[in-house]
DNA sequence: ACCTGTGGCGAAACAC
DNA sequence: GTGTTTCGCCAC
């Protein structure tokens, strides 16, 4: 980790990292203090030297290079404890042989509002010595508990910021300055009216316009030999042979080196019509000696799972067939797996990123895992089928089969014009962090690294969390959901029923506006200061800072107004369509970091941990919410619906909805006409409607026939029920199609009744969310199914879906392999049916029971 | 090993 | 039998 203190130089880390690291880069990177404009890749601590490591790449000339931090930067920590008192108290301090040196430095506190001396304790190498800087903490919390009050990165101060353009300039290294467009500068004076705004937005705008060169990649994907089918051979012990390995690259490389085993025969003509080129191998040594020499040759590698197979496979394959450490250019790290010279990226991880997952691909492989299902997903593309096991496949169909693997992976970085590469490179610059940092964390780190960069861009100290908690308080509200920390968003309760012409209008980003507009940030809410502040709202005892902007207000502020005023209107106007994809990009990658924004501050994981700011948050927005509910009421409009930030109104005209607007508006809030629906069906519940809006599109929300762990058949009832509602335009069209919707769930019900249907219909997919032995206070389903299936040799854990039917024995399910049509439960399905078809039917004022009267009728 | 939040629905398991 | 808890999935 670059920036993060408490992430380096753990000691088990410490001994893996002797000797070896370095040994290779001097082979195989160009060392340098003559850096072109180059883009940095990573930034990293290089224990064997003691010193920062940015590797950078040139794309104009291909070239990786290497810098390293000569500046006389040392690991230090930062404690409240006068430097005469550690001596005094704690003279084993200065007789560490980790311990260099210490001064006294002033940084700001924004806890207490106020300068503070510190005293900065430098180490040496840690290496050398055993530790250092870390040792040394742990003497002095030894003897002075808890003292150590602030923690700092040792790296820089001021970071060199990852995925942006730098350059020597004699001293180190200096960026490239960066060309604004005009009407980006421009439109800065519009959108932010105070100076102190403007000012940090323009600190941001480089970061959104740095150009993103095309970084030159290869993909790897390997095969190994495997005695049991369904057996993943363990990369720790790597004890069967490598058998073929796929290395795609972005520059045209196509290749498959395959190795040649006894008995396999080699049918030349099977692969004279490959677009890949295959090299055949006599032995393994070679073969990944040739691998080697190809990954040497990229500044990026990716990977699906390389992490925890291909590479630390490679590496030790290698190390049992002879290779010395510093042959190979794959380097273990205490969370993932680095090459050289260049980068790895492993995209199994990068796709697991709940953010990503979300945001960048709208959830269209929402809890799938594996690369054909994330492939199928994203690009529309799968692997290719596969019969035998690896070590039964004919050599042509497993360099095939390797290909496509590899040939996957790199189209991830690909299509659509590089834009999941963009992504990375522009969320590493908003979080600061490395891509190969970037690629492996979830979202709550990448906005700690951007608030910790902010603070030591500005000498503001970081704050301990328990300090927070200490001065700022906890949560006063109780949450309604049981085990929840406070309370959180209104929903309002709709009457069940079909309303017509409903107008739906929408806060924009309403908590991290409300995070904007009222100042809210850890150091400004229950401020000491408490004459200078204020209480925004009566429902919590909280004040908020008058005299001073909070820093995490402030920057969500700036990446709000920057994303709405600034780049989502370049995606939609700016003159070329690469531009406007570009801008695309900028601004979905500012919305992954605004919508995060407001749930780390609820996150007790969070550094930043602050349960009144989370909790304002919520209760400001519960009161613009319901105040907006108030107004629509007095200017004559009826809200049926609402959750959170969306308003569902009937009886609507434009002149009424511009009052709501001005309304919203002088609460300081944008709200949006997010859509208008010909129709909305309501039944009753909360989260749970469907609606057909004026162009014939369905909005499906929250109904259980939709539901990924629905059965097939009731998706298909509730699908074509759908399609029957679609064509409805009057009230009078709701009475028709009753009469088609009743008929729709007879000959569905039948079907099930007399068996009519395949096991695979009735199938239930859930996932474990636990390994098995980790349900202990009930066992669902799901897991009993599970549990069956275990017996059998098919283990499935957390993460896994498992597809099940309900039977009628005693222990009520099966796993669908297991499971004869005959022995199914029908009442159950039956049930499930009824629910899922009620929560329409009830909107159409039909009930299940009138609907089974009028079957036995007929 | 994992790390953004709370509110809500429905099924089944569990506690009494 | 009823009421409560747990679990998965979803809305926002």
């Amino acid at each position: 980790m670059a920036f993060e203190e408490e992430e380096v130089l753990e000691e088990e880390e410490v001994r893996e990292y002797e000797g070896e690291e370095i040994a290779e880069f001097k082979i195989k990177g160009v060392i340098s203090t003559s850096i072109p404009p180059s883009i940095a890749l990573s930034v990293t601590y290089d224990g064997a030297e003691g010193k920062a490591l940015v590797k950078l790449y040139d794309p104009s000339t291909d070239t990786v290079y290497y810098w390293y931090d000569n500046t006389g930067h040392r690991p230090y920590l930062l404690t409240d404890l006068p430097p005469e008192v550690i001596a005094d108290k704690v003279p084993e301090v200065l007789k560490h042989p980790g311990f260099s040196h210490m001064e006294v430095v002033k940084k700001y506190d924004a806890l207490s509002n106020r300068e503070v001396l510190m005293t900065k304790i430098y180490a040496k190498d840690p290496l050398s010595v055993g530790g250092g800087r870390r040792s040394i903490r742990d003497l002095l919390q030894k003897t002075w508990e808890s003292r150590i009050k602030y923690h700092h990165s040792y790296l820089f101060d001021r970071g060199i910021v990852p995925g942006m353009w730098y350059r020597s300039n004699g001293a180190g290294l200096a960026p490239v300055p960066i060309e604004i467009p005009e009407e980006v500068k421009a439109s800065l004076s519009k959108v932010f009216s105070s100076e102190d705004e403007r000012e940090a937005a323009e600190e941001w705008i480089p970061y959104f316009q740095a150009p993103i060169p095309h970084i030159r990649r290869v993909a790897i994907d390997i095969e190994v030999f495997t005695p049991q089918e369904n057996k993943v051979p363990n990369p720790k012990d790597a004890e069967y042979e490598v058998v073929s390995v796929a290395l795609v690259g972005s520059d045209g490389l196509r290749r498959v080196l395959v190795l040649r085993r006894p008995g396999m025969d080699i049918d030349l003509e099977a692969f004279s019509d490959f677009d890949f080129e295959v090299l055949f191998f006599d032995n393994e040594y070679d073969l990944i000696s040739e691998v080697f020499k190809v990954i040497t040759q990229y500044p990026l590698v990716v990977s699906f799972n390389g992490d925890n197979f291909d590479l630390p496979y490679l590496y030790n394959r290698a190390l049992a067939l002879g290779f010395k450490r510093e042959e190979i250019p794959i380097v273990a790290r205490r969370d993932y797996v680095t090459v050289a010279p260049g980068i790895h990226i492993d995209l199994y991880k990068f796709f697991a990123i709940k953010a990503i997952e979300v945001y960048a691909f709208g959830g269209v492989y929402r809890g799938e895992r594996g690369l054909d299902a994330i492939a199928s997903a994203v690009l529309g593309v799968g692997k290719v089928e596969r019969q035998e096991s690896i070590s039964a496949m004919p050599l042509d169909e497993l360099a095939e089969y390797n290909y496509r693997d590899a040939f996957i992976t790199l189209y991830f970085t690909l299509y659509n014009d590089e834009l999941v590469m963009k992504l990375i490179i522009l969320l590493s610059r908003i979080a600061k962090l490395p891509p190969e940092d970037l690629t492996r964390s979830q979202v709550s780190a990448w906005i700690r690294n951007m608030l910790y960069y902010e603070h030591r861009k500005r000498g503001w100290l970081i704050p301990n969390k328990e300090d927070i908690i200490a001065s700022r308080g906890g949560a006063y509200t109780k949450a309604i959901i049981k085990g929840k920390k406070y309370a959180g968003a209104v929903v309002l309760d709709p009457p069940a029923g079909v309303f017509f012409n409903v107008y739906v209008l929408d806060f924009a980003s309403l908590y991290p506006s409300v995070i904007s507009r009222w100042n809210l940030s850890y150091e400004t809410v229950n401020c000491q200061e408490k004459e200078n502040a204020e209480r925004p709202i009566a429902e919590l005892p909280h004040w908020i800072c008058k005299g001073r902007r909070g820093i995490t207000s402030l920057l969500v502020g700036i990446l709000r107004d920057l994303r709405v005023h600034v780049y989502k209107r370049l995606a939609k106007n700016a003159p070329t369509p690469q531009e406007r994809a570009l801008y695309d990009v900028v601004q979905s990658a500012m919305k992954v970091f605004i919508n995060a924004s407001y749930g780390v501050f609820g996150a007790e994981t969070f550094p930043l941990y602050c349960p009144p700011v989370a909790e304002l948050t919520t209760a400001l927005a519960r009161y613009v919410m319901t105040s907006t509910v108030l107004k629509a009421i007095e200017v004559g409009v009826q809200p049926i619906y609402g959750d959170t930030d969306s308003l569902f109104l009937i009886n609507a005209s434009e002149d009424k909805i511009k009052a709501m607007m001005d309304y919203a508006n002088s609460l300081g809030i944008d709200i949006d006409l997010d859509k208008v629906y010909r129709f909305v069906l309501f039944s009753g519940r909360k989260k749970n409607y469907l609606g057909v809006t004026a162009d014939g599109g369905v909005i499906i929300k929250g109904l259980v026939g939709k539901k990924r762990n629905a059965p097939v058949f009731v998706k298909e009832l509730v699908d074509d029920i759908v399609k029957e509602l679609k064509s409805v335009q009057t009230l009078d069209d709701v009475f028709k199609v009753r009469d088609d919707v009743s008929a729709l769930v007879k000959e569905y019900e039948a079907r099930l009744k007399e068996h009519k249907i395949t096991l695979d219909k009735v199938a239930i997919k859930t996932s474990l969310n636990k390994d098995l032995d980790e349900y202990t206070k009930n066992k669902p389903q799901h897991v009993k199914a599970a549990e069956l299936l275990a017996k059998y040799g098919i283990r499935l854990g957390r993460g896994d879906v498992i597809s099940y039917v309900k039977t009628r024995d005693s222990l009520g399910v099966k796993p669908v392999q297991l499971a004869r049509i005959d022995e199914v439960d029908e009442r159950k399905y039956l049930e499930y049916m009824a629910t899922s078809v009620e929560q329409i039917l009830e909107a159409l004022g039909i009930s299940m029971e009138e609907l089974r009267g009028v079957m036995k009728l007929a």
